[in-house]
DNA sequence: GAGTGAATTGAATACAGACTCAATTAACCG
DNA sequence: CGGTTAATTGAGTCTGTATTCAATTCACTC
């Protein structure tokens, strides 16, 4: 680390001509400001639901049940996605910790729905991504 | 599969009371449809933009860029996360890759930003994620 | 209650990707 | 030019996770 701020100090006298060790120690603590403005467990969270949803299973489910605007039963979910039943529930599971679908069991069958959640973020993401 | 459609038919005929072998293509066939709405192609670009975000060093670089709201120098970068320089430097050309942030060299210094795409998306997720 | 089908859980495996080290490129300075 | 510093690239390693198989739970039906 003593490298780095060293750098970071010659970096500083580039930009602004002068830099006392005191502009370094301000600098850097404007930096930690940034990083910490949200919570680590906010982050963590929005991490969470980042890693559920990177995966082609996971978001493909959701996708599809955000599209559907409906509930939709397992077996259905099973005729979309490439994966073993038991991968299917896996990846529902993970969903649902995330709060990205909700679960409902109706007799035998099990049906999910996307929440406001997964709603907001795949429209968004189709929305942000692709256009340059 | 077979066992998976015949699940499927099963299911039908509980939720429509009969059940004949066009239902269960017809359900297919809008599943399928829900499915491909957006092409394969910009399906990809979603996942692998969510894929570059999925990491808390790169969503860290992410979040601290969005937030400083101005051009950050790869020293300044290396306050902020936990990695080697060449860990920084492999996350900052990831979401280069990504359309996530842009670089710009100046002198033998190296700049930083976050893209309009970026910044959608960290605003979304702290607005999406945490409120229940 | 036994049998059947829907779905989940846990353990094991196999694959992807995050990070580091070493080497390299590129820009500046004497 | 030779030396120094900023940053990147590529190869190798090691951890984490996506998936499957086997076993289990739960809810109906006869």
């Amino acid at each position: 680390m003593a490298q780095a701020t060293e750098r970071l100090q010659r970096y500083l006298e580039d930009e602004l001509g002068e830099c006392r060790n005191e502009d370094v120690e301000r600098r850097l603590d404007e930096l930690g400001t940034l990083e910490a403005a949200l919570g680590p467990a906010q982050v963590d969270a929005e991490l969470d639901v980042l890693a559920a949803l990177a995966n082609e299973t996971r978001y493909t489910l959701v996708r599809v049940l955000v599209a559907a605007g409906e509930e939709l039963c397992v077996c259905e979910l099973r005729a979309v996605v490439d994966v073993s039943e038991s991968g299917l529930s896996h990846a529902l599971s993970a969903l649902v910790d995330t709060g990205l679908v909700t679960g409902r069991k109706n007799g035998r069958w099990k049906k999910y729905q996307a929440t406001n959640r997964a709603i907001t973020l795949v429209t968004v993401l189709e929305g942000s991504v692709g256009d340059e």
